[in-house]
DNA sequence: TAGATTGTTAATCGATTAACAATC
DNA sequence: TAGATTGTTAATCGATTAACAATC
């Protein structure tokens, strides 16, 4: 069952996008937009524009464009930021405590209630007024407060051990942070990854294929 | 002047998974594999990879397959790993403390070269033997050393100024965490971006879509 | 040689752009 | 009413898949 028909992945990836453009607007106090001008923003044609969000609805008026609080408004809703999904994060290294800290899940449809660690260390210390637990309490936590989301911030190696815990305990939706593909173990699972050094490779690819400059290493 | 032609956005990002399969072949002492095989693996067609790998050249060998180590060696080149571009950081915050400290840039075709703050807490230290160094020495530093990257992990408002510096300095590749829309200002930079919010806002949309639980923030 | 698998061309599918009637 | 701009259908463009001859 989905709320939205099939969206493509193009038109969801651009939701967000249109949101924080919408969210720049009403910062200026802009009240209406017409498809065309926001796409002379966003580089976009106002064809997508409109295609894209009639994928969800008319939320336009013929002769005046879009009212700017309404449509992001709207977007919020399909995004579906209006929901509180409950995540523990898993890792409390560098890249774990920046995601903890950096992040405002409350804007984003999530509030994060656990972080969990293997090392003593940081067993016990304080992030973002959360205190972090043993992982080998992670089934003790979840079975006593609902947990909608775990968040990948461990080494590849320890990805899938604690992928199988948490699909045991029914916890299916990841925000994936590690290198390890997790969209190729369970098929009933949502997955949203964030693999930073891909992104850094390509950033080098088009460096490289810009630049066309056949030096090598030191 | 572009190495390999105009390349389609779909493949380049591509090919860092297949990077990462191979690599993982590798280490499995995998020496072969057809691309039926690694489509299997990786939930492509067998057709896309042979598609994607005929944009940069004829790897394999027909009726044999691919050499692993080969083809690995291949797409790093491809990718430009072999380059060495020079970064500084922006910001170190807890997002630039993790990026500095998580990230492999030597394996990826980059060094940190320089990390730069604003906050007296914050100059003086030092990350993965780096010192934070004041953000009004930009200039100084980047005439005394060769930059070729900035990594954005600075607030959105304090973007557009910086990167007019960075601009001017002809520093004009970015990796970008910031919610800032550098793309939109100048049209002969390279910027690839990490929108850790957009991320979490397209979970967010996949599990509310999935679930169609039309449940209100309490 | 026979079998396997590539490189590449052709067919299909999907996404973007253009056009325009509907309508505010 | 006239002008503007949407929602939506049709046309184009590009990416993926299928097919197959080339060849190791």
């Amino acid at each position: 069952m989905h709320k939205y028909g099939n969206i493509s992945a193009p038109v969801i990836k651009r939701l967000p996008r249109y949101y924080r453009f919408l969210g720049e607007l009403i910062d200026k106090d802009v009240t209406r937009i017409s498809s065309r001008e926001l796409s002379d923003k966003m580089g976009l044609t106002a064809s997508q524009i409109r295609q894209d969000l009639n994928c969800f609805g008319g939320f336009g008026q013929q002769g005046y464009g879009y009212s700017v609080q309404g449509l992001y408004n709207e977007i919020g809703h399909i995004l579906g930021l209006n929901h509180m999904y409950r995540a523990v994060l898993i890792g409390a290294g560098n890249l774990g405590k920046a995601v903890a800290m950096h992040m405002s899940f409350e804007k984003r449809g999530f509030r994060l209630i656990g972080i969990f660690d293997n090392d003593p260390h940081k067993i016990g210390t304080i992030i973002r007024n959360i205190e972090v637990t043993d992982l080998d309490k992670l089934e003790e936590f979840c079975r006593d407060h609902k947990t909608d989301v775990a968040i990948f911030c461990v080494p590849k190696a320890a990805v899938p051990g604690i992928a199988e815990r948490l699909y045991h305990l029914g916890i299916k939706n990841y925000w994936n942070f590690s290198h390890y593909d997790l969209s190729v173990c369970y098929d009933d699972i949502i997955v949203e990854n964030v693999h930073l050094n891909d992104s850094l490779m390509i950033l080098c690819y088009k460096i490289s294929d810009a630049n066309d400059v056949p030096e090598e290493k030191e």
